[in-house]
DNA sequence: ATGACAAAAAATGAATGCAAAATAGTTGGC
DNA sequence: GCCAACTATTTTGCATTCATTTTTTGTCAT
């Protein structure tokens, strides 16, 4: 049965959809940024089974540098390995969500407060250019739009705290929730819009005064209500949840 | 000198020192486990070409399984793989240290803040335990018992933030700088210590009053003065430099 | 008909083998 | 005598193969 792959079937430079503009050499290094796309944007269902040799051959490689991808995307959380039982992409619990979210809002505090003391002028205005195109979606009502704006403004944020180490964790971190988050924005109500536009205008006061704790303490609580709403969305609308709280 | 290294060496269970303590199944995982330490504590110098068969013959195992587990430790930060040219120790520059503390004093500074919203009285009082303890180990200037009390203080306050996510990051991240945040605790002048006792009461004072923000700003500021005093010690000593490589 | 047990099939974990790349060693040219 | 190019050895990357473990399927007994 195995050699029924033949060479011409997806030769790896394929990267469908996904461009090859990114410098990966390694088979095992291509593999890991496709495979962690793949999962990141939801193509697996949660706690869905992933089998190795079906894998293999959507991506036409052998076992041996899948297995490597599936080892790191289990260490970054993406994934969990059951012994001898397989992969399964990891089911985050309300309790999971929570803490992420938490985690997130630690490291969005810090990277305010360390932005305080580097951040330039220019940066700083180009924040405000982005959080006023961020208030013409918000006046729009275009939410899409809006998850953009406001996505970039937390990146430009992190981007001036200029720590590669924190920006890589961060990324990370973003990437286990990145679905959540995107739905968890869809549940905001026109209130809630309000008050994280509120919100935003006091991040950017803060951060013009280079008020590093105050901003600390603004973003955390920013992200603290997007927690909230991000959890009470996935009470109602339990779509990917699992209904039973396992603990 | 090939290798003539008789199958006789070192079978797998010998896990010399580590014991057998800990639940883990599958080769990989244990490999993981004893390289991770291997690594942290320092057994491998800095920026140190570290071949695979050598490690294999050292593990008593095959290439497949140490491969699987130099990636996860190259995604845990600890070493790096060069494409087609082996893993090294991970070298941390001064800027990659830096950027670390700070990550770290995020951690912790999320942690008090967490931890303020879930701690009770009965750990409160645990951590004040350890502050006298700690006070005791500074009054008999004893260097080692006084940095185990403290860690043992951060730690107890990381896990009072009730957050698994966020203890996981925090142990990763302190793996990495394990040696230096030691050695750095040498570099403590009189002066220094004073004023990380003076530092940890007023922790103790934020956290019994569950001041959130207050306590956040207090710890981020205490780990600041670590990252500095750190610095500066390498820059005096700068000990685990490749002074001269392994040949 | 249902449940338990057993054998077959499939999947996982680890070892080995092979081709390509890199490093070391050597020779030849200037 | 020194540097460049070429060859040999080592090392890495990936595929394949082997050995367990798990899962499925089929049979039998209650």
């Amino acid at each position: 049965m195995k050699s029924t792959i033949p060479d011409d079937g997806v030769p790896i430079g394929q990267t469908a959809g996904n461009g090859s503009d990114r410098p990966e050499a390694s088979l095992h290094g291509e593999i890991l940024l496709r495979l962690r796309d793949y999962v990141v944007e939801g193509n697996i269902p949660e706690g869905a089974r992933v089998p190795e040799r079906q894998l293999c051959e959507m991506l036409g490689i052998s076992r041996t540098p899948l297995r490597e991808a599936l080892k790191v995307l289990a260490a970054e959380g993406l994934i969990e390995l059951l012994p001898n039982r397989g992969a399964r992409v990891r089911q985050l619990s309300q309790r999971d969500l929570a803490e992420l979210f938490d985690v997130m809002a630690g490291l969005e505090s810090l990277a305010g407060r360390l932005a305080c003391e580097a951040i330039t002028d220019d940066e700083i205005a180009d924040i405000e250019r982005l959080h006023y195109e961020m208030y013409g979606h918000y006046l729009h009502r275009d939410m899409h739009g809006y998850f953009l704006a406001n996505q970039r403004i937390h990146e430009a944020i992190v981007d001036a705290a200029r720590n590669e180490t924190l920006k890589t964790a961060y990324t990370n971190f973003a990437g286990r929730i990145r679905r959540v988050r995107y739905s968890a924005n869809f549940a905001r109500k026109r209130q809630r819009w309000g008050e994280a536009m509120r919100e935003h205008e006091a991040i950017l006061d803060a951060l013009r005064r280079r008020a590093a704790s105050e901003l600390s303490d603004i973003l955390f609580q920013h992200l603290r209500n997007k927690r909230t709403a991000a959890i009470e969305h996935l009470t109602e609308a339990p779509e990917g949840a699992p209904a039973s709280p396992e603990g």
